[in-house]
DNA sequence: ACCCCACCTTAAGAAAGCCTTAAGGATTCG
DNA sequence: CGAATCCTTAAGGCTTTCTTAAGGTGGGGT
């Protein structure tokens, strides 16, 4: 499997340095230049690791690590030119998981980076980002049957998990009831009764603050549901 | 839940400072003075993260890391006080997950040590020590064909021992009856009787305090079991 | 502003799944 | 070969979940 990496720098030097030692040894390598980018990039793309310098305009290295780390379970390498213990310390304790000063041997970073993938994947399939989906603050994890909003832990009946993960594996996307109906339930006799409407109250009941005004699952006037995608 | 460390350098010295801050942050420190005591010493006790020199007596560490890396996955962490850049490239690609050139500053390495830590906790707070499994109290070390539940041995039947080492093994998944018939019984067709039923509830009786409110092996309504992940 | 139709809400009976118990058959071990 | 342990089966009770239906709410076209 390739793995993407996303380098995050605001001097395209770097990189570009760092990019061409990367896809040397068959990474895949996106770019972006400031930690805004980088979360846009990421939630559109699966990244499996993230090398991200500290000083960068708009949004800076270690806020961008801060929610990278809320959202997903990758390995973050930090970049700065401070080579002040203190700011390796504060780095580390934000959440990144190794930190590599300026400046620095391209191959050193090149083992750093394989160190960290090595670790990710050596956990096995158990670990896998697959089976999981996400929008928002909402996860459905489907080897636990598990379900979680802002990382509080929610409690579905079957069919409701089964419908709710039909949505957010394919979030964005509409629904028709008779759609849900038929791939919930696996049947073409769709019952005309109001069941799935039933169902789709009692998830907004457990998953939303608000029930009147819901945050995640949107209902789309004529056509059916959907889970909002971020 | 208390980690334990192992440090593992021929200087005497070096190893009471390192244990000092480590106590200090509360971690269990176990010490070695080479690589043949460490590998020993992991073999008896559960040890969730090494310290290790590369330069050392009897056994160095690079041959002492590329043996923990043969029986355990844990985060290993390489000492030294060579600070070439060929060097630190030559120990990550051993299998050091981090490399810490002396003379360093303690609080970064014990920066380094949470930071790995806390990945390796994160990504499903199983500690792999080869063939020993556990989920909060409760153990199930299957070298010895063993179940503990907070440190008290329970007697299991093998029936009973396969299926709890099945879930404690993947704690946090969820297995549908027809997966523990297959992963334990071996076989396809899947009896309808509720012989997996009774296990568990033999297990319960053996484990839980409780059986009305099990706090290890639980149901999923309408998708299967599953001990709980802690 | 009105009305229709789509969606929402509620509650209660029906269905499905899990738990428990006990007894007979299989297996193991002395 | 006999006894003890373990496994399986089956039936009934219990809990959770699903479905249905009836009535309420509110968007949007005319």
């Amino acid at each position: 499997m390739k793995m993407n990496i996303l380098v995050c720098d605001d001097d395209k030097e770097i990189v570009e340095a760092i990019e061409i030692y990367l896809k040397n040894e068959g990474f895949n390598v996106l770019s972006a230049f400031n930690g805004r980018e980088a979360l846009d990039m990421m939630s559109s793309t699966s990244v499996h690791l993230v090398i991200m310098d500290i000083m960068m305009p708009v949004m800076d290295g270690v806020r961008a690590t801060l929610k990278i780390r809320e959202k997903y379970n990758i390995p973050v390498i930090m970049l700065s030119a401070k080579s002040e213990d203190t700011d390796k310390i504060l780095g580390l304790n934000m959440g990144a998981d190794d930190y590599v000063t300026k400046p620095f041997n391209p191959l050193e970073l090149l083992a750093r980076v394989k160190s960290q993938l090595r670790r990710y994947t050596s956990l096995g399939s158990q670990v896998r980002v697959e089976g999981v989906f996400q929008s928002g603050g909402l996860t459905v994890n489907d080897c636990r049957k598990e379900v979680t909003v802002d990382g509080e832990a929610v409690k579905l009946t079957p069919v409701e998990y089964k419908i709710l993960r039909l949505l957010t594996e394919n979030a964005g996307r509409v629904f028709s009831i008779e759609q849900i109906y038929e791939q919930v339930w696996n049947e073409q006799p769709f019952s005309p009764a109001n069941t799935v409407a039933v169902h789709i109250r009692h998830i907004r009941e457990k998953i939303e603050i608000n029930t009147k005004e819901p945050k995640y699952l949107k209902v789309v006037w004529g056509i059916g549901y959907k889970v909002e995608a971020f």
